[in-house]
DNA sequence: TATTGTTATACTCTATAACTATA
DNA sequence: TATAGTTATAGAGTATAACAATA
């Protein structure tokens, strides 16, 4: 049983693109980060903990772009597997202070060479040059601002 | 409150890129084809119909790349705003047939003119030659084989 | 026995509402 | 009164399992 192409009507369409792109990522995505048990999302919040330092639980999600209460069990998850801790910050007792263990950073090294070697699997059918331009240009229509009702 | 751009240590992920793409672009969808009483989902049955006459529930699935089971709601949708029909194969009991009715088919062409904008809209912070390659390069990796355990 | 459509069910991801504690 | 974290809950979207009709 050999792969069917998608049908030209498909392939002509952004969404449908995007959409398998997505998924087919996360898929290669979730492949490659199980031998270290993370997954993307995962990945990201020790990856986002490295780059900025602590933080408290809703500074966090306010980077990574997601609500404080998914926040919560994907904090759980990588408490559980003892990659970030939690403590309470003495400044303001409501915050919860997240920060990588040592275990966390090491296991933040393994994980994103896995990640650049999935993404270079991903990107193989493409010239370098062509891969940087995608890249590229994902990132300018991501970082474009909405354009709302008013303009 | 103005907009936060992502930092550099997510918009250099390919899984944030593809994800927040595709999720900025649903969004719009929907903003673009809700005054048609669509949704992306459903205009790319409809396309899937014009494009290749009527066809089984089974046989439309396949082609848009979705469970059977996910095809019956969706035609489910279609039916009761009398965009298709189904109706029995004589051929073979088992099946229904799905087609477009006249009002799919205006509906459709409706739709599609509304989406052709909602991409452009979308590409507009890329130039042309930039925006044609980003879709070059989605179909590329889309339609690249995914590469199994067997290699 | 296998296939098609259907239904019931479950799972993932995510957000909203409401609660607790702190400010 | 407002904010941070938490919990319960709900809504998309999708898939798996089981069933009826048909082949």
């Amino acid at each position: 049983m050999t792969h069917d192409a998608p049908p030209e009507v498909l392939t002509a369409r952004l969404g449908y693109l995007l959409k398998h792109a997505y998924l087919r990522l996360t898929k290669e995505s979730a492949r490659a980060l199980a031998p270290h048990d993370l997954d993307g999302r995962e990945l990201a919040v020790l990856a986002v903990l490295d780059a900025h330092g602590e933080l408290s639980q809703l500074a966090a999600a306010g980077v990574l772009g997601i609500d404080r209460t998914t926040m919560v069990a994907l904090v759980d998850a990588l408490e559980g597997k003892a990659l970030v801790e939690r403590r309470r910050s003495q400044a303001d007792r409501r915050k919860n202070i997240v920060q990588l263990t040592a275990g966390g950073r090491a296991r933040l090294r393994e994980a994103e060479q896995a990640r650049a070697e999935m993404e270079r699997r991903f990107l193989a059918p493409l010239a370098d040059a062509d891969a940087e331009a995608l890249v590229r240009a994902l990132r300018a229509v991501v970082v474009a601002p909405a354009e709302g009702p008013v303009g």
